[in-house]
DNA sequence: AGAAGATAGCTTTTT
DNA sequence: GCTATCTTCT
């Protein structure tokens, strides 16, 4: 730790060294930002500052955790720093102090599923038609609201006599009480009652501001108002603010993200020091240059320009693709012609726009039998049969908690249906009760029979109730499950079976785990781990597999070679920024586009389609304007391989030059069959079957242990497959055989109504 | 009550 | 193309 701060380039010495006072550190892209942050923070307790009385805030779980992990490295008591996501923080806070708004401590998280789940039910309620009021437009409205700590009533006087909106706030006045009933916060709630919380009670308030002497921020151009509210309200009273983000990352304004809080900070801080971070340490200057230009056409930004003494590297390549399919190749292909070089497969990521750009890459990297990891899409902890089991556990450990009771009071399947759950719903209603109350109650219409049904559910609750107070989480979950026989009625028969099975393993095995490392391991607390983490979180180096994922969830990662795909007007930027051709929209894709080009250390690969399916239609498409705004310099179109048109082997500064003298252990040894042993069995039966939870390894194997050995190994096609022949249309893999050193597949097609044998499989393409 | 089949509607990004 | 919801059938 002594010589830590000679390691530092004078800039960032200044933002470490920095006393007390406000502090803005501009922190571009690749410029060391997390070491100013963790150094700093060592600097202060090395300085005498207690620990206690530091606060660091992220936005991901993963920032908090690799910061956290890096200050207790460098300083023996920078584990007692609370380090932590700006939801988490504030869960923490509420917990102890939430009765003050009138809540109980055990309060439920609602996710986006959830609480539009509730929406819905509140626009039922009022009696208003979803085609008009559609609920994600109205989950959208109130979340702006609440960014905004518009309260219901606030938002009721703001809309005056408009009846359209006069209806919106009715929703959003009862949504709120009902989350209120509920005892139940949406992500927006947990910020805004935090804020409400610390403005309206002087003496908490005090107790905050006294104990976090010193609060950092990292990310700061994306918090949203009442994200900016609670830190000021956490900083009032020292004002030793230390921020540091970069306006022009910031890619959350859909979201409510405000990027005039860092714009602002220095009116709104008079004597704050302000630092840039200018040198960057990740790209080459090519990649720099590009990414710097780009960003240069927007109008609202703080000026920096971001330089390196890294080498020139070589220019970006650019891609033609005929569609989508051959895009997918293009990056397969490049990916494998690099591979066999030395590359390994962490190397590479495939940046995209939106999550169904994925399947056309995914189909390609199976079909060259390259393994990746996906990000985003179903999310672990969206899942059904893990929302399902954790449903239980909200319902058990908030009683008051109807939403979660009535998403499991049928699951698994006890003959209690729609109609009776709504009577129960109905009458809980009239009577001003809860859901769980109204189960043991005389309600007319009900038969004999159902209401013993409701009884049993009934009776099953008080003891898993009575369970969760003497006994771990883990052991609380095995109880329900073997009361519930959840397991088994998994077991449908339908491919993905085995998959929920496992996952519902998964969060056993996560209980496990909490109940092993967690200072207090109460069911809250597990329910609030759980509750906040995010795709993203999972993320791990190590991986040896190609990482696919959004250019948003790629923030803060970096990768030695990025493919951004879909470079085109109407993808990238969107076709929702292009068609509201309000600059802000655009100017916030540009710095997505700018987000993604600073992702890649080495080599940057975009590529363009003429032509691709959107929603069930195929469009055509011309290149991405930010193409455009590269100056041809700087790029160089490429081959199908990734190769440069022309290419010439002893061309210096290419890869080819310095992989032809030293061998890597991994390459040439690309076989499928030696690469993977336990290949899960549904590793390629597409997206919804498998879990993003951990390692999302993919690879091309069908099965190795039970199938025959005659089955071909090095083959994505397993039977049952859905797959479609360019020539012959869809059609379904009744077997497989190996046919000399070719694959022969048996494929019935249902169109034409022949059954086929095909070897070759030219063109011949998995589908779902 | 529950399953299978048909249709409408929608797709940016996520703590 | 996919999914969520509605409809129809058992």
């Amino acid at each position: 730790m002594t010589d830590y701060i000679s390691q530092l380039n004078p800039r960032q010495q200044e933002a470490v060294l920095h006393g007390d006072g406000p502090l803005l550190v501009f922190a571009g892209a690749g410029s060391g930002k997390t070491r100013v942050l963790t150094y700093r923070v060592a600097r202060l307790i090395q300085e005498g500052v207690d620990p206690y009385n530091i606060i660091a805030i992220t936005f991901t779980n993963k920032a908090a955790k690799e910061m956290r992990e890096r200050i207790a490295h460098i300083t023996p008591l920078g584990d007692q720093v609370w380090v932590s996501t700006f939801h988490a923080a504030c869960t923490r806070i509420l917990r102890r102090d939430i009765h003050l708004l009138g809540y109980q401590s055990g309060f439920s998280i609602y996710d986006a599923q959830d609480s539009e789940r509730l929406l819905k039910l509140c626009i039922k309620e009022e009696n208003l038609d979803d085609k008009q009021y559609p609920p994600g437009g109205i989950s959208h409205t109130i979340s702006a609201q609440k960014n905004l700590l518009v309260t219901p009533e606030e938002y009721e006087q703001s809309v005056g006599a408009d009846y359209r909106l006069g209806n919106v706030a009715n929703i959003y006045t009862r949504y709120q009480r009902k989350l209120f009933e509920n005892n139940a916060l949406d992500f927006d709630d947990i910020i805004m009652l935090t804020v409400k919380l610390l403005a309206e009670n002087d003496d908490v308030r005090e107790r905050y501001q006294r104990r976090f002497r010193y609060v950092l921020v990292d990310e700061y151009q994306d918090t949203n108002q009442a994200q900016y509210r609670l830190v000021e309200l956490l900083a009032g009273k020292y004002k030793n603010l230390c921020v540091v983000g970069d306006d022009d990352q910031c890619i959350y304004g859909w979201r409510g993200a405000n990027i005039e809080n860092i714009l602002r900070f220095e009116a709104d801080y008079p004597g704050a020091r302000t630092i840039k971070l200018e040198q960057n340490y990740r790209s080459t200057q090519t990649i720099l240059d590009a990414a710097n230009l780009i960003i240069s056409g927007n109008e609202q930004r703080a000026e920096k320009a971001l330089w390196t003494e890294n080498a020139a590297g070589v220019p970006l390549r650019i891609y033609n693709a005929r569609d989508e399919r051959d895009e997918g190749q293009f990056v397969a292909q490049s990916i494998t012609y690099a591979y066999d070089r030395g590359a390994t497969y962490n190397d590479f990521a495939v940046l995209y726009r939106g999550n169904a750009q994925s399947r056309a890459v995914e189909e390609q990297l199976i079909m060259a039998g390259i393994p990746y990891r996906l990000f985003g899409g179903v999310r672990f902890y969206e899942r059904m049969e893990v929302k399902d089991i954790l449903a239980y556990l909200k319902a058990i450990n908030n009683p008051t908690d109807d939403m979660a009771l009535r998403r499991i009071i049928n699951v698994p399947r006890r003959g209690i249906g729609d109609t009776t759950i709504n009577r129960v719903a109905n009458y809980a209603y009239d009577h001003q009760i809860n859901f769980a109350a109204a189960l043991d109650a005389e309600i007319p219409g009900i038969t004999k029979n159902t209401r013993a049904k409701l009884a049993e559910f009934a009776i099953y609750m008080k003891e898993w109730h009575q369970l969760a107070s003497t006994n771990p989480v883990a052991e609380l979950l095995t109880q329900i499950l073997t009361d519930t026989q959840y397991l088994e009625s998994l077991n449908d028969g339908t491919p993905e079976a085995q998959t929920r099975i496992e996952n519902v393993h998964e969060l056993l095995a996560k209980a496990k785990e909490f109940e092993a490392t967690a200072q207090d391991a109460s069911l809250t607390n597990f329910l609030t781990e759980v509750g906040l983490v995010a795709d993203i979180d999972n993320y791990d180096e190590s991986a040896g597999a190609v990482s696919l994922m959004t250019l948003h969830s790629a923030k803060g990662l970096e990768f030695n070679r990025v493919f951004i795909v879909g470079f085109e007007e109407y993808t990238f930027p969107s076709a929702r920024s292009v068609l509201s051709e309000t600059p802000r929209e655009i100017e916030e894709e540009r710095r997505l586009c700018y987000v993604g080009f600073t992702r890649a250390r080495q080599r940057l690969y975009l590529s363009h389609a003429y032509s691709r399916m959107k929603n069930g239609q195929r469009m055509q498409c011309l290149p991405s304007r930010f193409l455009k705004e590269v100056p041809p310099h700087y790029t160089e179109p490429v081959n199908a391989h990734g190769r440069p048109k022309g290419f010439v082997p002893s061309r210096a500064n290419d890869f080819i030059a310095n992989a032809a003298s030293t061998s890597h252990p991994m390459a040439g040894n690309r076989s499928f069959s030696s690469r993977s042993t336990s290949a899960p069995p549904q590793a390629s039966t597409g997206r919804t079957a498998r879990p993003s939870f951990l390692q999302d390894m993919h690879t091309p194997i069908a099965s190795t242990s039970n199938t025959p050995q005659k089955t071909p190994t090095n083959t994505p096609f397993q039977i049952g497959d859905k797959v479609r022949d360019p020539k012959l249309g869809r059609g379904m893999v009744m077997a497989v055989a190996a046919n000399g050193a070719d694959i022969e597949l048996t494929i019935d097609f249902p169109n034409i109504g022949q059954r086929k044998r095909l070897a070759g499989l030219f063109g011949i393409m998995k589908i779902e």
